[in-house]
DNA sequence: TGTACATCAGTGAACGCGCGTTCACTGATGTAC
DNA sequence: TGTACATCAGTGAACGCGCGTTCACTGATGTAC
């Protein structure tokens, strides 16, 4: 039972797809190969068609995983027009959220595999840290139009757009990842993590 | 060729100890019994006679990491005497540096373990929620004994000392995980990451 | 205080299960003539 | 254009390995008399 061309690459994107949502949610040890091939709705034989090996397939979910969040941003940019606080604003309304919190398996990629990336092998890591190179960079260009004393070195040797790039990205990554690690043990702490985080996304915006 | 109680006690603890350090470098899946019990000094059979499962294991060693960490904090603002402000600049020094990110086995639980207590069981996330309960009330309260108008209630229904404390405990978690989800692929960027972040650490002290 | 017995931490082999991977097979698609 | 053959995505059983856990056994410790 050959399939066209079109349809086994469908095929293999639903795998991607998938497995995107999976990992995110379980780690991508805390996904076998089974479940993930049964929740693309084949057999788990099959998956050899596509993919060499499971970390074969990772790296193709990282650069995926990124690529989309990439182009969701640049788009949100795009469509929000020049005012950059407010784009910023948004997005960290988008993302400093209980629903975002709750919903790993299609949120943030950099939250939801910095553990991996820590500790699997220099391949995933690169992957990785190439996607949060990209990420900084939309960041920087936005945060560059909004201002321009932004654009001046600092005394650490980088640009203060990087600079604040980074604070953002670390206070995202920071406030999601540990409202997750309590939120079914304490949902209070949880809910108070995001409202700080958030609050001090924006006072890093405002600065 | 039994034990004294003394000795089983000290092995017991031996055992607790290695798995501190495996799981904090690995992950609590990333180590298996044998080579836990090995790097301990024992059979893995042995197991079973200290630990009724991995995950009784996985408790105590939450439970020891974290109570180890406060202590050590506790002990080092004693030192440090009244000047709360150095002694969380101390802190910070410390914590946001090289030797921290490469050596997450006698590092910081709380960046650790984050992870494994988002996706482990209620029970696991329960032990590592009260680690973080216990940690913020020891900086809440260093934090409250250095100004007066920090126990004033903010607008977001928590005392200011305490919405100070998350900051900060977001900021380091948030810097750590990613300087070292990027550290093999990009030591460039994990190290500007590491300086971002202790900047903006020092700016919430001081705030 | 001495003797006899129960306890229990340690050893190392074994079990059972789940996982990544392989394999023989199927049959529709795509290609060569 | 039609026919014959190679390709290859899918299926489901099987393999091999690693892991958590169990077990029979050992022998020094701790206890009961």
């Amino acid at each position: 039972m050959k399939l066209t061309k079109e349809q086994a690459e469908r095929n293999r994107q639903a795998i991607i797809q998938a497995a995107g949502e999976m990992f995110r949610q379980k780690g991508v040890d805390g996904v076998c190969l089974n479940e993930l091939m049964k929740a693309a709705g084949f057999t788990h034989g099959g998956f050899y068609n596509h993919f060499a090996t499971k970390e074969d397939l990772i790296s193709e979910v990282l650069k995926d995983s990124f690529s989309q969040q990439t182009q969701a941003i640049k788009h949100a940019c795009e469509l929000g027009g020049e005012d950059a606080a407010k784009n910023f604003h948004d997005i960290i309304e988008n993302y400093m959220t209980a629903e975002h919190r709750d919903d790993p398996g299609s949120g943030c990629p950099i939250a939801a595999f910095a553990m991996d990336a820590a500790r699997k092998g220099i391949g995933m890591q690169a992957a990785y840290a190439q996607g949060i190179e990209n990420f900084l960079s939309v960041y920087e260009n936005e945060l560059s139009s909004a201002t321009t004393d932004v654009n001046s070195e600092t005394e650490m040797g980088m640009s203060a757009a990087k600079q604040k790039a980074i604070r953002l990205l670390i206070t995202m990554i920071g406030g999601m990842m540990l409202s997750r690690a309590v939120a079914e043990a304490s949902p209070t702490l949880s809910d108070e993590i995001l409202a700080v985080g958030r609050e001090q996304l924006l006072k890093i915006i405002n600065s």
